[in-house]
RNA sequence: GGGCGUAUAGCUCAGCGGUAGAGCACUGCAUUGACAUUGCAGGGGUCGCAAGUUCAAACCUUGCUACGCCCA
């Protein structure tokens, strides 16, 4: 197969891909051999591929194929995430453009649409992380409501609620009155947002005057129960057990001493309202109100509804909280005129609020006392805790421990209910007085409660990263014991960004090792967000979204690829440079370029992995380049730098092997040259090219696919090749004498455009007193040099005149006569930089090594570094103030 | 308030104790032969600031400044 003149990626990339998935390229199928697991992320099954699982997705592929190349049992776990509160929007949504919405229909009926959603337009993201290039065990691909995985989170929930490690509870939680659910700690997020301070005036009972309170909820006092004072505050501890008559309410409470109250904020006061605010909940438990008796006044949308009490005015009775669009009052504003018109308020301030809010919604979140489930996180972060302090789990980079610590020993209570339909349905049945039987299946729980027991199902649906927690061994077969389950649990390496460390990753960590009793993964890789060019964090409202495929599209997968690869250092976000993208393709084009060349000339694959038995030094040389890349990147892999792995093996394609070695072969096969070399060159290109596609493939599979093909017949694909062990070392004679001759042509070239004399000049050169191995070589490299340094030949006699150029290359001064067309000035200062450049750095040494202290303190090594690098320096300054005197 | 991170060439980033690096951008030159998605050569940096440790600091310590993120 000829390579075509052009690389087109898009020409090869669809092919490459079908052609790996239709022959079961990613199925792990080595059952003797070393298993290597990574689970996958489960993405949204209503998402499609950003930038951030464009980073995501390539560093765990390059993990995936570089453990496959070494022959290892590869199994990349794939799947989707039903993702509750995402896809009921989305299928809501739809509904609500037909005018219909979710509550015209049953709720089985309104699963059966989502599930129709999902089979006709869900799971848009599994082709385009196959785009990029993924190679995922789609065979296998699993959903975390398919039936199996529901068994485990069933499974779970029952054995947790038998262990006393999840309860129901009734106590505040972050309610969202726009998708009318409770959410997590997590999926709150507070902001800074501006309001208003109002200062009220409360009567006190005995007609004795008032107390002023201050408060950025004003509505809320229609369920005030208490008003707290510090107990160390002066000024009000004769209130203290005294009773204010609240107004509009006229309910009757207590004013109390809690340490809550902060003297030193507004009046040093504050109204205290259990049922909506989680300090104030604190601090009527502590005041002696059971949380059944909390005042609840809202309703799950936010309006007001009749406390227990029934003191709440009628006129309040249905009003939102607060402002809301298209209503035209609401309670808030109805107590603050309401207590401006009896003369009970204040003043008002303008204040800063932390305001909480749904991270999905975008509403104010509204505590809410209602009756949940709630894991018993505490117990079950303890042995998480220890795996990492134990090493049991190696966090990468390792920063990041803190932050898991600092988060996992403070843990709260997770709610882990949720008042939607799409979801896993919790196994939790209620009899008639509200008892509750918890067990896997209806039967069960009958059988628990009697047969003449009339239960109901809870209606509510768990939290989505409740059921993705068991993602590393629920894909495996859990709960049976499956063989999958025994090889690939635990799973070698989670990737995922930081983002989610507490949401998902901390969770697979305590689930995994209570239901598995070892970790889910030995190492937890973190990675940072990709950022816009300008370092904005990437939003769909902010339109700076970069768009993954759209950069496939024009640069192709592997150049996107390499890029994330390249700027993926530890601990560090990346920031969206596209010109580097378009760099990286330009290095896809080179190597395409370079294999070209290759079969131009008739250099194939080769047919071992251990390096061919060469004589030449240019041979040796490469081969000793491929040797220390391996090792580089076997010690990038090791300690998870991409940016190592990217950097290593993008300077041994483009400078060592295009730039240096494939243009100190051509003599080889040129016609007129050096023909006689060509053979042992030919092996050995063919075998270094072998073994950079093989090293390349990780991060840039379809190029390296199609030219590993395109250069043999091969009896493997390149996916399953095998990763360099070229059984060779660096050969130091040969290092010497390429080292010498690239000197020598970069030196050369280097003076030529110093001193404007046409690259394209023929010279000769003349090495006055040239050490024995510098004949050698040059006798042995004269092709290379005429060729590469336009160097025709090289003379060991002393030049007759003094219109010279001259560059000290080792131990030799090279000198080129250049009578009539030399600028004798720009040469005589040309040398006079090099010799300053050469003196300061022997100077410098000097002074290092005249410094006592230095010799004697210093490691060995560094001083004899330095002894050795003086005399090197000095030799070539020396060389150098000859080559000027010679000038005249 | 607590924690974490970042500050190195015009831009994006490596380097983290022994002579400042890459890619892009820039300048000059070249070019019918693998490659203009090219080649060669070059200019460009008091490594945020200050003090300390050390024979030696971009690198370690402390403080400060600026920016970012997380938690409260």
């Amino acid at each position: 197969m000829t390579i075509d003149k052009t690389f087109d990626p898009a020409a090869i990339e669809a092919k490459w891909y079908a052609h790996w998935e239709s022959t079961g390229a990613f199925r792990p199928a080595r059952p003797d051999a070393e298993p290597y697991t990574i689970v996958n992320p489960p993405p949204n099954v209503t998402g499609s591929l950003h930038i951030g699982h464009a980073l995501d997705n390539t560093l765990q592929d390059i993990l995936i194929r570089h453990a496959r190349l070494q022959g290892k049992d590869a199994l990349w776990v794939v799947g989707t995430d039903h993702a509750g509160i995402a896809t009921q929007m989305v299928v809501e949504r739809q509904l609500n453009a037909r005018q219909q919405k979710r509550t015209d229909f049953t709720r089985d009926e309104f699963i059966a649409k989502v599930w129709e959603w999902k089979e006709e337009s869900g799971g848009e993201i599994t082709g385009q992380l196959r785009r990029l290039g993924c190679s995922m065990d789609w065979e296998n691909e699993r959903f975390t409501m398919d039936e199996g995985f529901s068994k485990a989170v069933i499974k779970v929930f029952v054995e947790l609620y038998n262990q006393g490690l999840l309860y129901r509870d009734k106590r505040l939680v972050n309610w969202d009155p726009g998708l009318k659910t409770a959410i997590s700690d997590l999926e709150v997020e507070t902001r800074e947002i501006n309001g208003k301070f109002w200062h009220f005036k409360y009567p006190l009972e005995d007609g004795s005057g008032f107390i002023s309170v201050a408060t950025t909820r004003p509505e809320t006092m229609l369920a005030d129960m208490a008003v707290a004072v510090n107990p160390s505050d002066e000024r009000y501890a004769h209130l203290v057990g005294k009773n204010v008559r609240l107004p509009i309410t006229g309910r009757l409470i207590p004013i109390v001493a809690d340490e809550h109250a902060d003297p030193e904020l507004g009046s040093g006061a504050v109204k205290v309202t259990p049922g909506h605010d989680f300090n104030d909940f604190e601090v009527g438990k502590r005041a002696g109100f059971k949380s059944s008796e909390m005042f609840n006044m809202l309703d799950g949308e936010g309006r007001v509804v009749q406390t227990s009490d029934g003191l709440i005015p009628q006129e309040y009775i249905g009003q939102y909280r607060f402002g809301i669009e298209g209503e035209p009052t609401n309670a808030r504003k109805m107590v603050v005129e309401a207590m401006d018109a009896l003369g009970f308020l204040e003043k008002v301030e303008d204040r800063v609020i932390q305001t909480p809010f749904g991270d999905r919604s975008g509403q104010v979140i509204e505590p809410w006392l209602t009756d949940q489930w709630y894991v018993d996180a505490e117990t079950l972060a303890k042995p998480a805790i220890e795996a990492v302090r134990s090493g049991a789990i190696d966090i990468v980079p390792k920063s990041w421990e803190k932050t898991y610590f600092n988060w996992m020993e403070n843990i709260q209570p997770w709610c882990v209910s949720r008042q939607l339909w799409w979801g896993h349905q919790i196994p939790a049945w209620f009899d008639a007085d509200g008892k509750c039987y918890v067990a896997e299946t209806e039967e069960a729980a009958q059988a628990l409660a009697g047969t003449d027991v009339e239960l109901t199902r809870d209606p509510d649906v768990l939290d989505t990263w409740f059921s993705s927690a068991l993602w590393p061994f629920g894909t495996l077969g859990w709960p049976d014991q499956t063989t999958e389950l025994d090889r690939h649990y635990p799973n070698d390496v989670l990737v995922s960004g930081f983002d989610i460390l507490f949401f998902w990753d901390a969770r697979m960590a305590m689930q995994g090792i209570h239901f598995m009793k070892e970790v889910p993964w030995k190492t937890l890789y973190l990675h940072g967000l990709v950022r816009a060019a300008d370092g904005s964090k990437m939003s769909k409202s902010k339109g700076n979204t970069v768009d993954p495929l759209g950069l496939i599209d024009q640069y192709g997968a592997d150049a996107l690829r390499f890029f994330m690869a390249a700027m993926e250092s530890q601990g560090r976000d990346i920031k969206m440079d596209e010109s580097r993208v378009a760099g990286y393709r330009n290095f896809a084009t080179k190597l395409w370029n370079a294999a070209r060349f290759a079969q131009s000339n008739g250099i194939s694959g080769s047919h071992s992995i251990h390096a061919p038995k060469a004589e030449l030094a240019v041979n040796r040389w490469i081969i000793g380049e491929v040797v220390g890349t391996v090792e580089k990147l076997n010690k990038a892999f090791a300690e998870f730098r991409f940016d190592g792995m990217a950097d290593v093996i993008y300077h041994m394609v483009f400078d060592q092997f295009c730039d240096w070695y494939l243009e100190l072969i051509k003599p080889a096969f040129v016609d007129g040259e050096k023909g006689e070399m060509g053979a042992e060159s030919m092996i050995v290109a063919g075998w270094v090219l072998d073994q950079i596609l093989v090293m390349l493939h990780p991060f840039m599979p379809f190029i390296t696919e199609e030219l590993w093909h395109a250069l043999g017949d091969r009896p493997y694909d390149i996916i399953h090749a095998k990763w360099p062990e070229p059984n060779a070392t660096v050969d130091a004679d040969a290092v010497r004498e390429i080292d010498w001759v690239i000197d020598t042509i970069s030196k050369t070239r280097s003076f030529k455009a110093e001193l404007n004399i046409p690259p394209g000049a023929r010279l000769t050169a003349n090495i006055a007193d040239p050490q024995p191995s510098t004949i050698a070589i040059i006798e042995r490299q004269a092709a290379a040099l005429s060729r590469l340094g336009r160097i025709d030949s090289f003379a060991f006699t002393p030049v007759e005149t003094n219109n010279v150029a001259q560059i000290v290359v080792g131990g030799d001064t090279v000198v080129y006569a250049l009578d009539g067309i030399i600028d004798l000035d720009a040469e005589r200062s040309r040398i006079t930089k090099a010799i300053e450049a050469a003196a300061k750095e022997r100077d410098a040494l000097a002074g290092r090594l005249s410094n006592a202290s230095f010799v004697e303190k210093a490691k060995p090594e560094a001083v004899e570094k330095a002894r050795a690098d003086h005399a090197e320096k000095a030799a070539e300054a020396e060389r150098l103030t000859a080559a000027l005197a010679r000038l005249g």
